[in-house]
DNA sequence: CCATTAAAGGATT
DNA sequence: AATCCTTTAATGG
């Protein structure tokens, strides 16, 4: 009755441990959405209608403050759950959800989300489990930003990045999005000249290679020392 | 050490 | 052509 396979999902982080019939049974209720890069997926404060599970592309989480200025919180990549307000005990997102690039996601009604939750004690258990992760590397976020330098934090953003989402190429491990000096700065609470200031230092001794949108991470150890490194 | 301001040039649409 | 992105330099906290 579905033109969706189970094969889609089975094996991602939401749904591990879950069975074929329960499986089905929740990518029943689904639907495909399409996100154009650049497209605003939902807004923070807005009415929670949907939560979503992203299966190609990239997404950006981003807080606005009243003056207008930007901060974003982490990226979503493919596999992850994103705009799961039920899952923190609220019914409105709780940041903006913007496409980084093309975006394919399913969706669900958030009105079936406490049934789900009922009825499939793993899928429970995998998003608190999620939420818990992302509570953690929040945390982590805050202690880099109160104690490392600037250095330090966008060193080990992009080294992060290059983690999560690295495309192995010629040239070195390719952050496969395009991600420009102020998302950087967005993402390390710097100014996007700072940043720039410190790619280029970094291109000049080789351990990158970027461009516009474009990062290559050339020589990860030498990144891994500036991170780690509070020495000068 | 880092932010701010300003200026200018390249890339993208 | 207009807009967006990056670089560089100067200044000041």
């Amino acid at each position: 009755m579905n033109r969706l396979d189970i094969s889609l999902i089975r094996d991602l982080p939401p749904f591990v441990g879950m069975e074929v019939v329960d499986l089905q049974n929740i990518l029943a209720q689904a639907t495909a959405h399409r996100h154009e890069k650049g497209t605003t997926i939902f807004s923070e404060s807005e009415k929670a209608n949907y939560f979503y599970l992203l299966l190609d592309g990239h997404i950006r989480v981003v807080k606005i403050n009243q003056n207008g200025e930007q901060m974003i919180a982490r990226y979503i990549s493919a596999g992850e759950s994103y705009g799961i307000a039920k899952a923190i005990g609220r019914d409105t997102y709780p940041a903006n959800a913007v496409a980084a690039v093309d975006c394919l996601s399913l969706a669900w009604p958030t009105k079936i989300w406490d049934d789900i939750i009922l009825q499939h004690p793993n899928f429970a258990t995998n998003s608190y489990q999620t939420v818990g992760k992302r509570l953690f590397e929040t945390q982590e976020r805050m202690l880099e930003l109160a104690t490392a330098k600037v250095e330090q934090r966008v060193a080990n953003v992009i080294l992060k990045l290059a983690n999560q989402t690295g495309k192995k190429t010629e040239e070195g491990i390719l952050i496969d999005f395009p991600i420009s000096r102020q998302d950087i700065s967005e993402m390390t609470g710097t100014t996007l000249h700072t940043v720039s200031r410190l790619m280029s230092a970094w291109e000049d001794k080789g351990w990158v290679k970027s461009g516009r949108q474009k990062i290559v991470l050339v020589e990860g150890h030498k990144l891994m020392l500036v991170a780690t490194n509070a020495a000068d």
